[in-house]
DNA sequence: CGTGTTTGACCAGCGC
DNA sequence: GCGCTGGTCAAACACG
């Protein structure tokens, strides 16, 4: 991988080499094109001077031509600026306007002897410090804080000028605190399940349990085994009232790659968290950001709840009161899906209905959010192929339909957790308690 | 024997 | 300070 992100970088710098040895060809041409044109202006001016017998009338049309020349290198300038915001070689080519011949051969130069950082402050001294990666480095790393995957991961990366900057920057303390809040963010999800627990791809290692108050049912504390030091714990508990209710609370983030089944799950924890605590840091009552939950007026208002009085934030999807319109049929296939919680299925989602049921509630879900890209994530989702493993791709590709919308990132994530909480029965990953009551009719599913 | 569960003990936070 | 509660630990135990 280094060797490889070394040619790139290589490849990069070659790239913007020849950019910047063409754009210096091409202000050259354009120059020679001025002058040229000059000498023709002077040309007839002063044939036309010849014309006129007063000297000021020449000066003045000197002055014109002046004029002209320098609106001439205005439209270069105007020209050429706008070409270089394009440039997905963060050089200070800005800069280089005004001395072309100075900055190009600055930036033809290597890599090797990295810039004081201490100097480099401003965003446009960080474009200045050269090395193209450095940027792409700093967006695409920017962009994986989502998963939280690989930010400081790359200690071999030789983009010394932004980069290293920002590792000096006091953000690590920041990402922390932000961490430790992650990790008191909750995602609860109340599904209706037999089962003793929700399968949700990871394995977990049950280690306590503890009578709660005014809940006959104990609470079971699990803790995710899938790496050493994973922070994710989750709490399953049955509802006092209803004990057909499954709550299952999940909280932290997994810090190791995950299977395609735990990824939902995974996105769905830190998604959650994330627009939570992007709330909850303005509001401390009950409902947050009601546009993106709007309880009492959509189809699928009864999902989600966000609460940021308890001990820690926690947001609440209650999948047990499901609207009766869930069953989501497409003009040419006729496809019916059972969603947890639903009356004629009030006991677990089979695996194969797992995707579907994806696609149901991403459907749903984006629906009562009121946006639009559901229909093509609902057919990107293979509706019609239950296969436990399109799950994966549908979560990419709702992920990257997505990316640019944060609203529906979270009404993608509250989808994702809406399956998890069908409690489908065939995981084998599960812990071994789940092997006692269903495993038969998980075996025959299969 | 390794892995996972059970369960009583322990600790910290909070309210009175 | 005391008691309650939630969360965690770890020794004992069960199981394949």
């Amino acid at each position: 991988m280094n060797a490889e992100n070394q040619k790139l970088k290589d490849m990069v710098n070659d790239v913007s080499n020849n950019y910047s040895a063409l754009q210096m060809h091409l202000v050259t041409l354009m120059q020679q094109h001025q002058r040229h044109e000059v000498n023709n202006l002077n040309t007839s001016v002063s044939s036309r001077s010849d014309d006129v017998s007063k000297g000021s009338v020449l000066s003045s049309k000197s002055f014109d031509m002046d004029i002209q020349i320098n609106e001439v290198k205005e439209q270069e300038a105007s020209l050429i600026v706008p070409r270089q915001f394009m440039d997905l070689r963060p050089s200070g080519i800005a800069e280089t306007d005004q001395e072309p011949s100075h900055s190009s051969s600055e930036e033809r130069t290597p890599s090797g002897s990295p810039p004081n950082n201490v100097q480099v402050t401003s965003p446009k001294d960080c474009l200045k410090t050269k090395n193209p990666v450095s940027q792409l480095d700093q967006e695409s790393s920017s962009f994986r804080d989502g998963k939280r995957t690989g930010r400081e991961e790359s200690p071999e990366s030789e983009n010394l000028g932004c980069n290293k900057l920002q590792k000096m920057n006091p953000s690590k303390p920041i990402d922390q605190a932000t961490e430790a809040t992650m990790r008191k963010a909750r995602v609860s999800v109340r599904a209706r399940s037999e089962a003793p627990m929700i399968s949700d791809g990871c394995q977990w290692r049950k280690y306590g349990q503890k009578m709660a108050k005014g809940n006959p049912c104990p609470r079971a504390y699990y803790r995710c085994t899938m790496a050493v030091g994973c922070p994710v714990r989750k709490q399953v508990q049955r509802c006092a009232e209803d004990r057909t209710i499954l709550i299952t609370t999940y909280e932290g983030n997994h810090n190791h790659p995950l299977p395609p089944a735990a990824m939902a799950m995974a996105s769905t924890t830190a998604s959650a968290a994330t627009m939570l605590l992007s709330g909850s840091m303005h509001s401390g009552d009950g409902m947050m950001n009601p546009n993106l939950f709007p309880r009492a007026t959509l189809p699928c208002s009864s999902m989600a709840t966000i609460s940021a009085s308890a001990p820690f934030p926690t947001v609440t999807l209650d999948l047990t009161h499901s609207p009766n319109a869930l069953q989501f049929q497409r003009p040419n296939t006729q496809f019916h899906v059972s969603f947890p919680g639903q009356p004629q299925n009030s006991t677990s989602t089979s695996a194969t209905q797992f995707p579907q049921v994806f696609g149901q509630a991403l459907y749903n879900q984006s629906k009562f959010s009121g946006l639009q890209l559901s229909q093509d994530i609902v057919s990107s989702s293979q509706l019609q192929q239950p296969q436990q493993s399109t799950l994966a791709d549908t979560v990419s590709a709702a992920t990257a339909a997505i990316a640019n919308d944060p609203s529906f990132t979270a009404a993608l994530a509250a989808a994702i957790t809406s399956i998890i909480g069908g409690a489908h029965p065939n995981s084998s990953s599960n812990t071994s308690n789940n092997n006692n009551n269903n495993g038969n009719t998980a075996n025959s599913r299969q």
